[in-house]
DNA sequence: TTGAAAGCGCTACCAG
DNA sequence: CTGGTAGCGCTTTCAA
């Protein structure tokens, strides 16, 4: 029985219920100072191997994991992010927000998620995000001046994903948007389509008037005047409803439709096929922007801009991890060009 | 310039670069001990309304947030609830991700979100969590009997959404699989297919696996002998493949395809009606499982079974924080039943 | 009701 | 390379 003394100790040890192992646990049982045993744990610290090894194994047999709030609480560093998402349920973001998760889980980082339900309500998530300390923050969301002021005081890395402030020096990276809108547009208008309508978002997005704008712009510089717009919501809803009211609106459905994103885009070609008898793209023409997932369906084939959600992603993450470092360096805004995917929805040149 | 002086030394700490404000600065500037500022931003403590006052004035012009990590120090409780997700980019899971965030940001919980690229790969992310001090986990991903054991002897409540466990004591929502196969494949039988392709999940996941064995069983109760079963992923893409790969098993199609989720039905949908010149549900009845957005879409209007997703993530939220107050509540289950979607995309009795 | 003091678990600095 | 010691910012006794 002898033989199972130590056994038995270890045992103890673990099964002290609620008691969680420490590092002066481990220094205890290895028989060297709590301070030898933090060393261990810190990747290029000076160490010996010896040591190393004794306390390692000794770790590992209490099931020691050192705690990151009493490290952070010390180093002043966190590494927490926070991801703020303001509409996880339009599927364009949960590519985003898994890759964001995966790029920084490499780089040693966790994820704090903030799902908004609207675009608003981003106070109380902001308190929220100042009390866990977090290193930096990735938004997609909007912001107001006075939140953006708050990020500057505290001297907090802030990266925008998709929110582009012409106006404020922020960190963002971005599709452009406007360019994608001119793509679509002239490729539309040289195809022969001399009827528009487009489908916007909510009055609050960034995003959405940017596109629903340049397009706007777009055809008009192309002298097309007959051009008929709505507004929308992002959502698959919205595409139908937006057809009606482009058809009410203007009398009769037009040419060819611009929605703001893939959602409406697909709402709106159900809404032609299925409820108003139409033929996509031989009766009407429907492009979209983004390239999410369902777009690439058979069902759809959506001819659209696709967002390089990789780069972006990266372009993100590799801004915040450099202001994390240093906060000192100056705004960037990275602009990535959107990818023309050729679709069947509409009839293109 | 006499009354500028105390709203200069109020800007002059604000901007004190880089230094965070403290329960000592705010209790400096009021002329209190710290302790006192301490209670006052704890709930229901001690504090005359005069203090609180005066306290809180000076808080505010600080900005002064209490450090939610020093607070986890010496509560023990972080407020962080580990939320572990295999594979996000599967359109059901942002439903399940916004609602939960939501849940338990409603009761002061925070989400550490942890997005596995496949369902293994999860003692890393363990590892991560058991150093944040979570104060629970919930898990739409499959742990081992170690990785469960570890859970018991730290005594961190878990709950599992859509994972079943039949021979372990563990806390889990679940979607009744078997009754829900039942209910479709009954359905089916009863309208007049005679043959049956399945197509089912990739190999490691139970849903995937009870929803095809529930199905296989019951056309086998029902006499039904003509059923060919392949294998897929859960993926658009695998629904196109699966209906090829059931085409060649068994020399030409089926009167029938269950797919294991919408995903899957969806493409098997797209492959039938474009790859094969096949109507459905005229020449081929599909069924999903899941009643993602998509399967409602016009295109698909697929006949599913829903899963309750708001009471299955207030379900788990709800266990998840009784566990939390009281850890020695024995282990639950709560099996909720799918609702059976009518739709247009099966010949149905 | 308030203030002083102890200490959560860790890292960082310092002698040795 | 190692051990001792001083805190990080907070909550929580315990006296007053």
């Amino acid at each position: 029985m002898v033989k199972n003394k130590s056994a038995q100790g270890q045992l103890d040890n673990s099964f002290q219920s609620g008691r969680v192992v420490t590092s002066y646990d481990v220094a205890r049982k290895a028989g060297v100072s709590q301070s030898a045993v933090s060393r261990c744990f810190k990747p290029g610290a000076s160490v010996s191997k010896k040591m190393r090894e004794k306390v390692m194994k000794v770790a590992t047999e209490l099931g020691y994991e050192p705690n990151a709030i009493a490290r952070s609480l010390i180093t002043k560093r966190s590494n927490l992010v926070a991801v703020i998402i303001s509409n996880l349920t339009n599927l364009y973001y949960p590519e985003v927000l898994a890759q964001l998760s995966q790029r920084l889980s490499d780089r040693g980082i966790r994820v704090l998620l903030f799902a908004l339900d609207t675009e608003s309500h981003a106070d109380q998530v902001l308190a929220q995000i100042w009390q866990y300390q977090v290193d930096g923050v990735i938004a997609a969301a909007k912001l107001t001046n006075d939140q953006l002021a708050e990020f500057e005081k505290r001297q907090k890395p802030l990266v925008f994903y998709n929110r582009f402030y012409s106006n404020q020096a922020v960190n963002a990276v971005c599709c452009d948007q406007a360019e994608g809108a001119y793509h679509l547009v002239k490729g539309l208008v040289a195809a022969g389509h001399q009827s528009f309508g487009i489908i916007g978002g909510p009055d609050d997005s960034v995003v959405g008037r940017e596109r629903t704008d340049a397009s706007a712009a777009c055809l008009s510089t192309m002298g097309t005047s007959d051009v008929t717009i709505v507004d929308g919501s992002f959502s698959y809803e919205c595409g139908g409803a937006g057809v009606e009211m482009i058809r009410e609106k203007r009398g009769s459905l037009p040419d060819a439709i611009i929605c703001v994103n893939d959602m409406t885009a697909i709402g709106a070609i159900d809404a032609l096929r299925y409820g108003h008898g139409k033929n996509v793209p031989e009766d009407v023409s429907v492009v979209g922007f983004d390239g999410v997932g369902p777009a690439t369906w058979a069902s759809f084939d959506l001819t659209t801009m696709r967002q390089p959600v990789g780069r972006m992603t990266e372009g993100a993450v590799e801004m915040l991890m450099e202001r994390m470092e240093n906060p000192d360096l100056p705004p960037e805004k990275r602009l990535f060009a959107g990818v023309f995917v050729d679709g069947t929805s509409a009839v293109f040149a």
